[in-house]
DNA sequence: CGGTATCCAATTTGATACTG
DNA sequence: CAGTATCAAATTGGATACCG
């Protein structure tokens, strides 16, 4: 949001301000877990290994600022709360997808 | 390097174990520069906006460990030393160019 | 030029406890 | 359940000094 912009040009810094929306270290992996379909807090949490609640409040918060993903609140008791990816997110998919078979065949 | 591993299935942390290789706040602008041929340590520096020089020695250095890059010296005065992408580098190329073109249509 | 080493400040992350 | 609050630990950033 406020975070120090580039101070030169604003071509270059591109990259660097797509990887302040997705480059979290858990933003991906979120990502990843919502390819299957809106997915409860909880269940995130435990889709997406080792992070911690707050780790993943705050990349939440990020990523719905951003327009990537949808929060939704069910005045339930006890209450639900659902995340589902925008078409924005879901735009994210194959490159995501590559990237993991990328990883797969090169990384183990 | 001695980072904790996972705990539970390796299946599930696959992206995590690719983010450590690629997913440094760096690499991915340290491999965009590199697309387009190899490049000098200050040349480097002087195209990812705002790193400084124990981060791009330590990126660089993480990135040779996991043969995205291959470092070149050359004995000269002063001394040279070239960065470039080894294959495994180069296939990343059309997905972070995928990246770089999801950010232009919806972050930039 | 291409680093390494060091010190310190600032930011980020992790772990745990607690709450509506 | 879905967070918030708080403090500790780790990482990063910045400046400076030094070296082969």
């Amino acid at each position: 949001m406020d975070k120090k912009k580039c101070s030169s040009s604003k071509e270059k810094c591109a990259l660097q301000e797509i990887l302040g929306v997705i480059g979290g270290k858990w933003s991906m992996s979120i990502i990843y877990a919502l390819f299957t379909g809106k997915k409860r807090f909880s269940e995130l949490e435990r889709m997406v290994p080792n992070i911690n609640t707050r780790m993943l409040v705050k990349e939440l918060k990020n990523m719905e600022a951003n327009g990537i993903v949808v929060r939704e609140v069910f005045a339930t008791v006890p209450p639900t709360v659902e995340y589902t990816l925008t078409t924005k997110g879901r735009k994210l998919e194959p490159i995501i997808n590559e990237l993991y078979k990328w990883g797969v065949e090169y990384v183990g």
